[in-house]
DNA sequence: GTCTATAGCGAGATAGAC
DNA sequence: GTCTATCTCGCTATAGAC
């Protein structure tokens, strides 16, 4: 891709993650891009466009990198820690693409929504498959599959309402945590409450 | 309050819900409210101020209504039961006013931007202090209670990006489902994954 | 491929009659 | 308390020179 094409590009994930798609004007865009706003026209046919390539691109490298992660490992407890942790590690790393996937798509025209749905809706089969087979299997605890893949996916999610950059912990150190948080907390039978409060008392 | 006042806001709560609040313009609301443009202002200065309005009063609400769940309630798990509870139920009831809450804060100049995120911080506080004094009491399970509680307000609040009010699920039952996750799950130590696997097995 | 200039429109907000 | 009329501004997008 053409390097003026990159530069509107990264000045308009910054602008639509700070202001807003609908806040942000091609004028913005074009100054923090230092060009001339018309000029834009020649890489991006509309404001529209540049969202959507975006949100396309942004939801697309996201199931790439999982596929990648997921490659080769085979026992569905490690697939899922796996999938956790790349969840989570992309929406530490691409905080802003994913914010403005996750709220802009009001900005979208009905066909560019319906791509970017199909495309979402594919990547998050991935995890719900993985937890239907995982209970299937006896492997996860007994449960709404469609409100458990939920509560992980918007939990994972979320990291990038909240992670901060230059905060007390890394990307990686939130993706260990969640890891485990999802795979041994969330989808797995917990001790009755009387037997953990006496193995807890014996650690101390 | 007038019930023109009340009138534009309802109207506004469904447009900033379904276009956002910048895509909405003043004649959109004005069209709703069966008024002209400029009799709104005579209700509210400006468009900020409407949607000031939304969330202060929503985020007041939410509050005053924990804070009712919560009255009486004495052990720290059927606190946080209660809690988590309440806060699905009104995230599911409240729907479009926490959707806005939840992503159009950057509609708000510096000090209404403050006042809001005061508010909503002393919200957070709740579930965080009482999450850090389960952890201390050996009622939860050890763990980094500021991720923690990221984690589970985070997935309680996204409920209201997937609920349907005619969906499988009623808001009450996903209280239900959600107050197991949490606080059986989420904040305990699980069974080692061998003996949850017999578990089920006997079960079956 | 970038520029200047501008078309065409609709935004938020205000003035002042009723 | 609601109206009509309008101010002023900035928006997306296009035309056409270089």
């Amino acid at each position: 891709m053409n390097s003026t094409k990159e530069t509107i590009k990264k000045a308009a994930i910054n602008l639509f993650y700070k202001k807003s798609y609908f806040a942000t004007a091609m004028s913005n865009i074009a100054l923090d891009s230092s060009i001339r706003k018309a000029s834009i026209y020649h890489h991006y046919a509309s404001k529209e466009d540049i969202l959507y390539d975006i949100l396309m691109t942004t939801m697309k490298e996201l199931t790439i990198y999982i596929e990648t992660c997921l490659e080769g490992v085979e026992n569905i407890e490690n697939r899922m820690r796996a999938a956790v942790r790349a969840h989570v590690k992309f929406h530490c790393d691409r905080q802003k693409e994913v914010l403005i996937s996750d709220s802009e798509l009001r900005g979208l025209t009905a066909n560019n929504y319906k791509s970017f749905v199909a495309q979402r809706d594919a990547y998050e089969k991935i995890f719900q498959d993985m937890i239907i087979q995982g209970m299937d299997q006896g492997y996860f605890a007994a449960g709404d599959a469609k409100v458990i893949s939920y509560a992980i996916l918007t939990m994972c999610t979320a990291v990038a309402h909240w992670f901060n950059p230059k905060g007390r912990l890394s990307g990686n150190q939130i993706s260990n945590i969640y890891e485990e948080l999802v795979v041994t907390r969330l989808l797995r039978e917990s001790l009755p409450l009387h037997s953990f409060e006496n193995s807890v008392l014996e650690e101390e």
